[in-house]
DNA sequence: TATAACTTTGACAAAGTTGTCCAAAAAGTT
DNA sequence: AACTTTTTGGACAACTTTGTCAAAGTTATA
């Protein structure tokens, strides 16, 4: 079964903080339709408000970029044949940078 | 040490093969000065030129993609502190949905 | 039901991207 | 050196993305 997409995980983190998006939206500084539309996967978030919303939603910070990055390489990378093998490596490559 | 750019590993490739951009960028459909630039790292190149590149250059298409792939996603997601993690746990996820 | 708080929708502006065109620069050839 | 071919740079238009605003729709509650 497919998992719970990025929007979906965050608004169900804000409903049990009991935020409404108007807060939410607020300490990320950014209009609450804009949050509304994240939510419903309207539309992508931008990678600058991870940090903050994790804070805010009182979630690990790993755990949502994790959640953001199966969303968003889906997304721009879902085409590619060898997906698999680029990740790997670049995971390799990484590793190595360190 | 780093790893060859995009770039500039298209850009072996096609002096290898002895074409001009011209040639290249013509069987592409673009033009030669926007293949210049994806060649110097200038701009990024469409996912989509991806597959008849491959061909053109008479390389490998895997080779090709991996390579797009650590330029696009350092490019793209470089700042996240959890990087290795999600791309871990994408790749789980697409070996699943198989 | 009336009211207040919350959420969604769509038109809009600003900024960023993608690719073109053409002139200038550089490299190769005779 | 003159000529041809290749490559680069930058201004431009078309399109996409990112976020805002205000009005309309929903939900919860007195």
């Amino acid at each position: 079964m497919a998992k719970e997409s990025f929007g979906k995980y965050i608004r169900r983190l804000r409903e049990v903080n009991n935020l409404p998006l108007r807060k939410v939206a607020a300490q990320l500084d950014i209009d609450t339709s804009t949050l509304s539309k994240v939510e419903r996967g309207k539309r992508p978030i931008s990678i600058d408000y991870l940090k903050p919303l994790s804070e805010i939603l009182k979630t690990d910070c790993k755990e949502l970029q994790v959640r953001f990055l199966e969303d968003s390489i889906n997304a721009n990378y879902g085409k590619l044949e060898y997906l698999i093998d680029g990740l790997n490596e670049v995971i390799n490559q990484l590793k190595e940078k360190k």
